[in-house]
DNA sequence: ACACGATGTAAAGCACACTTTACAAAGATT
DNA sequence: AATCTTTGTAAAGTGTGCTTTACATCGTGT
């Protein structure tokens, strides 16, 4: 799965410390999704997806 | 997370061991998502939408 | 040059996603 | 009643999502 985690994030000009607590999850964990080392599990992928008011799918994509 | 994917199965007229084909899983991993012992993953929750022709926010739902 | 904020990397540990195997309980069919 | 399909349950094993801690790197500002 690719996503664009770190554009969006650019965008709104938060830093992985700040969208980490936004999401509620550790800065470790925005680093490895926006590197691809892993993906989000389901409820986070949502959550991420409410901080950027976009659908899941505009945010993930099967590669 | 909440989601309907018993229904939408039934629906298609599908037993779970044809999903989970359907998908590339096992039995077991349709059998626990249904009864909602877990979420899958979000590849998986990707299939699965695509097997059903909708968003994942319209089959899964945070409750 | 030094400090500081932001990002990247690594490793150990815990919980969960998924597998395989096996068996039990219903439902439908003959 | 006996069989067959579908669904449910359980348990042990593997891999991954996420945590914490710690340190390295890079860019900017003083």
């Amino acid at each position: 799965m690719n996503n664009h985690l770190k554009e969006l994030r650019a965008e709104r000009q938060l830093t992985q410390a700040q969208l980490a607590e936004q999401l509620g999850v550790s800065r470790q964990t925005v680093v490895a999704i926006e590197k691809g080392k892993y993906d989000p599990s389901l409820p986070l992928a949502f959550r991420i997806a409410r901080v950027f008011g976009l659908p899941i799918e505009q945010i993930f994509m099967e590669d």
